[in-house]
DNA sequence: CTAACGTTTGTCCATCCGGTCAAAATTTGC
DNA sequence: GCAAATTTTGACCGGATGGACAAACGTTAG
């Protein structure tokens, strides 16, 4: 039985339309990641959905309702690496796993990462409410988490809440910045194995920073 | 009689034009900024500028034009603070002031970093030669000069290059990401003193990374 | 004063784009 | 097999947008 995400009471979906609607979303992520919401049209869309534009309409009736679900869709996606930060375990494993966890996502979600870019660059017009509500309340949760990791003496104390922003930052770089980071790297080795280089470096970096260590 | 094929040649430019040109290409920075290349409006650039639309056509012949003049002239602004990353001095303090310095540009220069951050998310089809030529020169450059700290043993071992993309990445996060760190940082002290905590944050996090210090 | 040059404006155009609509084609329920 | 419902299509619309243009306005040098 389905169970209908969030639109206004339609009667429960046709296989076409399910089939559909997916078709579409999928064709949008790569449309709007690739040129933003006002850069993307809707004939862009609809031809990479392989359909007409009043057909696309027929499922969509504007153009922001796909971009609205398309987000809705995604947001949980993209969190679910921080939902499973937990307070058990290793704290420096835990956060290690969840570095990796996200730069992976940044290798094979790249549509999706630059999605949320262009959204947030451009002031979050659409998703302001997501961000006060549903990720702020999410970031709170896991910084009291972090706090009492520092609180015990697991991990060195700093700032929780920036903690998570350098983490998201530095990942998602690979995916947001990836032309800039093929450019500077040229061709060759770096262009080739840049995630597992990232992935080295990061975690070197998160857990002992650049001091040289004493050994 | 004129018989310059796009910008080079031009007979030296009038008064009026300098100041012209200043001002429809400060009026761009906000709006290219804000909305992308595809999203802003030769209405809205001239409207911010205070003058009518044929008024600014007749300094920049196309749209972009100004786009490109913006982006030239920024790159330099822009990749200031890494050049002068010097090999005298102590290269911890170096890199210490590198980060302020690119944490303070974020700060203070919020629109050039989205300027370029939106260009880059969409894949930089107006700047690739810029990364490929003069960004990959500068950073191959300061890439060996890292490298010389890491071999001299001053500096922990790590790469390079990941090095200074993390530095962009986590400084330039807080102009691209703006609405989202102030979101989930909410009203409050956070916001307010955003920045400061952030040096502080990127400070402990590059000098000594997460693992608890043994004192 | 006036001719030459630089600047500004109103008007106009072609195209793009989001979205509508009615009719045709197809699928579904009985 | 057939009527009702769903899906698809082609034609069309109105507004936005990038850009052209010529006429008007202003400035400057002789």
């Amino acid at each position: 039985m389905s169970a209908d995400v969030q639109a206004p009471a339609p009667r429960r979906r046709t296989r076409i339309q399910r089939e559909k609607r997916d078709l579409i979303l999928e064709a949008a992520l790569e449309v709007f990641s690739a040129h933003g919401f006002r850069g993307a049209t809707i004939d862009q869309i609809a031809e990479a959905a392989g359909m007409s534009k009043p057909n696309l309409l027929y499922y969509f009736r504007r153009k922001e309702d796909i971009h609205e679900t398309l987000m809705q869709r995604l947001l949980d996606t993209w969190l679910a690496p921080l939902r499973e930060l937990d307070d058990v375990g290793d704290p420096l494993t835990e956060l290690r796993s969840y570095i990796h966890r996200k730069l992976e996502m940044a290798r094979d979600f790249p549509r999706e990462s630059r999605l949320f870019a262009n959204e947030i660059l451009q002031g979050a017009p659409r998703i302001m409410p997501l961000l006060e509500g549903e990720l702020k309340t999410l970031v709170d949760d896991k910084a009291a988490v972090i706090d009492g990791w520092m609180r015990a003496g697991k991990i060195a104390r700093t700032d929780p809440r920036h903690l998570i922003f350098s983490i998201w930052a530095t990942t998602q770089h690979y995916a947001d910045f990836d032309v800039q980071v093929r450019a500077v790297l040229g061709p060759g080795r770096g262009d080739e194995h840049r995630f597992e280089d990232a992935a080295r470096f990061l975690e070197n970096l998160f857990m002992d920073g650049l001091r040289p260590r004493a050994r």
